[in-house]
DNA sequence: CAAATTTTTGACCGATTGGACAAACGTTAG
DNA sequence: CTAACGTTTGTCCAATCGGTCAAAAATTTG
């Protein structure tokens, strides 16, 4: 995907996108952990192991290296999602999109945190995608399920809420992990957590909490 | 509650009541949208329609008002966990946390983001209540809910997980708000996403998403 | 009333911030 | 070697930040 902000693609040296992306995932970790106004560039620059000015050299502005990040991410965060289609046992499809999701909140947390960063503050930055192209995907997957369920395969509910639930439910163990793994305590909030919300989660989107018979 | 970072109640008078009650509520308008270090003294004075001197002739430091918002709001917040209790049958009890969690949501959503604020930035200043009151009152209401399930009255499954997932589900109509108005659009985005929010959580804690019969 | 106390404000301070800039350094091509 | 170009850094700046302070204004008390 060629840069947005810019008219034609900038040529870039060997070095340049080295650093570029060194500074990148520096910025990733530190902007996702303070937010954008809680980090500073000196943090950034010295999470990347260089200096200020030399960082202002790859990106002119602090927005610039946010702005960037953003763009990327938005990609990769909705591939779960694009690859939910028609082909294929409608149950299954979704169970496979609530285990890819739950998979991107555990090897990815730091883009999570990101994105529920900047949702959080109003969106301010990115307000035209979600009401986009956002929108559009959603949209078009909402009647994918619609169909589903007049076929009979699903149980007929809402499908933008049901989407909403899965974005909820599988990024909550990204964006409040402290959380999660301080009340699971030090037994169970180690590294299978992960396995039992999947099985969890499993569970409650296929059979609810009716018992059985 | 007394205030737990002072050993007595200080005597205030009418005045200082009022205005610290004016700052307060300026300043969760200004934390909830800006996050700690993203709000600024001046914004939260302004806020309140007082000079910034002013303001700290209240509150001695910005973080004594971050604080004083954290300690009302973990009261308050965890209000409706506390009432779940063993008395009543078991679905209708989920069925009513689950809604008095939504309204929540919906009338406090500035609460809502303060909070997940705090977690999303590692929780630094409310880590020992996490895994403290919070991982009480939690495991006793697991206790609660597994006793549910070895009476047959709810599925079994895991009861953290459960809660955790009532957690998300609810808060993301507070705290991604902005989102979900976007992504739902003019039409469905309106006042009524509440009660459609409702309507499918109740479904999908339920009875999931197996078609009947 | 007057004195004592509480409330409010303008001016100010040191620290931190995002960013500019020119000079120094390194590398490559002729 | 040298000129051109890409990279790095020390220094600096204006704006903003959280917070102080003394003095003025308002209020309460006797």
């Amino acid at each position: 995907m060629t840069d947005a902000t810019e008219g034609s693609a900038p040529r870039r040296t060997r070095i340049q996108q080295e650093k570029r992306e060194l500074i990148l995932e520096a910025a990733l970790e530190v902007f996702s952990t303070n937010g954008f106004r809680g980090s500073t560039i000196d943090q950034i620059a010295e999470a990347a192991g260089m200096s200020k000015p030399n960082l202002l050299y790859y990106f002119r502005r602090k927005e610039d290296i946010h702005e960037t990040l953003m763009e990327r991410l938005l990609a990769t965060w909705l591939a779960p999602l694009r690859e939910l289609d028609d082909i294929g046992d409608p149950l299954t499809e979704l169970r496979s999109y609530i285990r890819r999701k739950l998979e991107m909140a555990r090897d990815f947390p730091r883009e999570s945190r990101l994105f529920a960063n900047e949702i959080l503050q109003g969106a301010p930055r990115i307000m035209p995608l979600l009401a986009g192209e956002l929108k559009t995907l959603v949209d078009e997957k909402a009647n994918v399920i619609k169909g589903w369920m007049r076929a009979g395969k699903i149980a007929r509910t809402d499908p933008w809420h049901l989407i909403f639930s899965i974005w909820a439910t599988t990024q909550h163990y990204a964006d409040f992990d402290v959380q999660v793994r301080a009340v699971l305590g030090p037994d169970r909030g180690g590294d299978g957590r992960f396995e039992d919300a999947a099985r969890f989660l499993e569970q409650l989107f296929i059979d609810g909490l009716k018992p059985k018979g």
